[in-house]
DNA sequence: TCATTATCTGTAACCGATTACACATTACGA
DNA sequence: TCGTAATGTGTAATCGGTTACAGATAATGA
């Protein structure tokens, strides 16, 4: 079965395209006798406009471009879905782009990108950097990474959170409190260490840093290491909720019980948090406002809007469950 | 900074955009130094071929439609990873879609589909029907569920996953178990409760099922219910993980030992079983490896190819770890 | 009543590619 | 040497819409 045209309809009834295009776009005048007509052969033929054809023509296709690093990390399932009913809402198609960070990739995503006339696009990447989206005229907004002071961005205030955290940990009595950091070349990752080091600094205390990559395994082990090696700390800070979910399972493993002989405290509020026992004591993000608030900033750029505000810090709220 | 277009690249390279069009796609004859020339325009122009002019000729966009209930549900986002992975090495794009379901929208999407020359459809969906799909020149693959037995699908033997569970739990000594199942109107739901019913007549015990919606909270609701009413319980089939994760925080929460007193199996195999604790033995789908098949289906169908097989219904596998 | 403006509609160019077709030239086998 | 096939290239139609422009008619105000 043949899609109908705007020819289809033109000649069914009797006017020129030119007319029924302004009957479906609802523009110019159109006499209501005629609209009838129009919109009869419409529903006759159900005709729908197609949308290559008035893309190639507006060089816009109602759709925006989401970059982020793995949809597998359970961060992302919610910003996904935050964007994709903002987006929706609004008439908007989302093209999802995985790209496990790299650069290379991401870089011909934006020209596959602009090939497709893409509207605006939604980048959740360490890699790149201003000088890749220089002479882009597509508008972009970054979530959870800042990539330019200058570049319309949402993201968390990962230093305040750290602090908050380790402030937490210190209320409920920890004295010897670590860190299990993420990936250095992230920058999240290194503020939320910042943060921590700063904050313990102010409490004259000792800081102990072991590092990890956000995901699970990797953190077990540093857990394993760092419990054998110093058996006096009482409290960890973990960069992440999957690292404080191995940092859960490798102390429990050890023998130690969460949270009477550690606590320990997560960053970024998932759900599997709740899922696990003891539930997860963590620094929650806004993630659905967070992809929410980035949606309609990037709306609001491609529709033109003038930006009163190019970057939106949220607070990381702590959220005080069972392991602490 | 405008985008060059193939006339620019002709007007170059002194040619007609024909020659400069046989250069891009490598079709008909263009001289070896002819070649040459356009492709130094190529370069210096920086030219890419723009996609949608391209769709709009060819009524293809090198993108495929991915219909899927809820990316937050932790089954999608491995499943979405496989799909997006294996497209992307061939090229296409994904258009994700959450629909949560609802028919209605998903009928729209189709219909929006069609208008932007999406190559193909991946649909995991219980609302639509093949009556839906009549009419619909584009191919589709239904993953996870089997609209239509006509209509190419990648599923899971739900019905024996199921019956293996019970075996199980039976092979551990279990001597009263119970079923916590998914919604009525899932298909997989019903085929896992229905082995789970023939499994247990054949084995002369009385069943014994709890409605569940394949969700965390509803399922610690009902399993609470259920030891309470049932206290010689010890053993639990959980439709799905998430819920087998749920009734693991019930039972644990009533002062139940898991897998001393209780022991608990789940379906799905996916990663957040073995983030709790005790990990969770569960009927493993082998999710990559389905998403991967229906890509190729997909792919192949697009291609046109002659598909020798339409249904591929794969095995769930026991992976027994710490909850039974 | 007449100039002016508002309403209505069609023609044709355009968006940026692809390709059928025609025509010219070259290569090749007999 | 000539007929045929292979090679090389351009013209123009096409994909399915949108819109600038122009021309026609109707409504309005002075």
């Amino acid at each position: 079965m043949e899609m109908a045209t705007i020819k289809d309809v033109a000649k069914l009834a009797k006017v020129s395209t030119a007319t029924v295009s302004r009957v479906i776009n609802n523009s110019g005048y159109v006499h209501e006798d005629t609209r009838k007509r129009v919109e009869e052969a419409i529903r006759q033929l159900n005709y729908r406009p197609n949308a290559v054809a008035r893309s190639l023509f507006k060089k816009e296709s109602k759709s925006i471009g989401f970059i982020i690093p793995d949809i597998t990390n359970p961060f992302f399932p919610q910003l996904v879905r935050a964007v994709e009913d903002t987006f929706m809402k609004a008439g908007y198609t989302i093209l999802l782009f995985n790209t496990d960070g790299v650069l290379d990739y991401e870089l011909q995503l934006i020209e596959l990108m602009k090939s497709k006339y893409v509207d605006g696009i939604l980048a959740v990447s360490n890699s790149i950097k201003r000088e890749h989206l220089q002479d882009l005229t597509i508008p972009v907004v970054s979530i959870d990474r800042v990539i330019d002071p200058d570049l319309p961005s949402v993201s968390i205030d990962n230093y305040d959170g750290a602090r908050q955290a380790v402030r937490h940990l210190l209320a409920k009595g920890c004295r010897k409190i670590a860190h299990l950091s993420g990936p250095e070349n992230i920058d999240n990752a290194r503020e939320r260490c910042q943060g921590y080091l700063d904050e313990m600094k102010r409490n004259n205390m000792h800081p102990l840093v072991y590092p990890g990559n956000y995901e699970l395994k990797e953190a077990m082990n540093a857990v394993l290491m760092l419990l054998t090696e110093h058996t006096d700390v009482d409290g960890i800070f973990a960069g992440n909720d999957v690292m404080a979910v191995g940092t859960i399972k490798a102390a429990t493993k050890l023998g130690y019980k969460i949270p009477e002989d550690i606590k320990v405290i997560g960053f970024d509020g998932i759900d599997i948090g709740m899922t696990i026992t003891p539930e997860l004591t963590t620094m929650e993000q806004p993630i659905l406002e967070m992809g929410r608030k980035g949606s309609e900033l990037l709306l609001d750029l491609i529709h033109g809007k003038k930006i009163e505000q190019k970057r939106f810090v949220y607070q990381a709220k702590l959220v005080e469950r069972h392991s602490t």
